[in-house]
DNA sequence: GCACTTGACGAGAACGATTATCATTACTAC
DNA sequence: GTAGTAATGATAATCGTTCTCGTCAAGTGC
């Protein structure tokens, strides 16, 4: 029941350490590979998803549904993104007020055990001064 | 590029109706099946995506990805939602505050062009009274 | 260092939601 | 009624993701 560290662990984890964005499963496999890396997408896909269920990378869902990992900076528990639509490049945002709206609306509404999601996306500078 | 009134884009309306819940474009294409409309998921699909961006269907993505459809009843342009994730009931939110606080977020960080995605998620009181 | 246990890997098959294809049907305007 | 054309529907295709299962190798105890 041991976590082992094998070599497609380790390359995934500097993968996404040297690309500081937010990318697909199957583009960081992709990146990988090109990079020289022999790894098997599904070893991607199973590593991404439990390094994002312990909490070490980050996971949203974009508009057309596919899952983006990026590594998580993150210094708190519970935080959100505002996502270059352009380049997936990310700064993480801490949102105690809107953790707080988000618990009184659901009380107002007679709901418990609220959950919420809450995503920004929109067109970094670097991205809009290429005209994107 | 007439608009046309046919017996399924009726029928997928009246079912929207009658079942004030969020539910998937396969639920409701059974639910109508099941009912005795005769209609191809297609239709079902291509139906709910229109009324979606004519902006006469809610649509959200729930953990698993999958879009779930359901009647708009929002007075003004754009709110969310707070979803029972047992039953698909939902009450429509307004919030101002969130609106602006996104916007305010994006300039601080030199993004332009916000859009921001929030859901509420939580038991509804009947489903809470069922144990769930 | 060496054998062994078992978690991890990987190639490919399977899956499931959604979308595209295209011949056929049926609204609408005239 | 008829022509024109948007809409339909059965089915194939797409595509992200997950599963299968035989193989491999990281950790452990000696």
């Amino acid at each position: 029941m041991t976590v082992r560290t094998t070599r497609q662990r380790t390359a995934i984890l500097d993968a996404l350490t040297e690309a500081d964005e937010f990318r697909s499963a199957q583009q960081w496999h992709e990146a990988m590979s090109r990079g020289g890396d022999r790894i098997g997408l599904a070893t991607v896909y199973r590593n991404l998803q439990s390094m994002a269920e312990a909490g070490a990378v980050d996971a949203v869902r974009d508009e057309d549904g596919e899952v983006l990992y990026r590594l998580c900076h993150a210094t708190g528990e519970h935080h959100h993104h505002l996502r270059c639509r352009h380049c997936g490049a990310a700064v993480e945002i801490e949102g105690p007020a809107v953790e707080s709206w988000a618990a009184k609306i659901g009380a107002e509404n007679g709901f418990t055990n609220i959950d919420h999601t809450m995503e920004l996306t929109g067109t970094c500078s670097a991205c809009a001064a290429k005209g994107l």
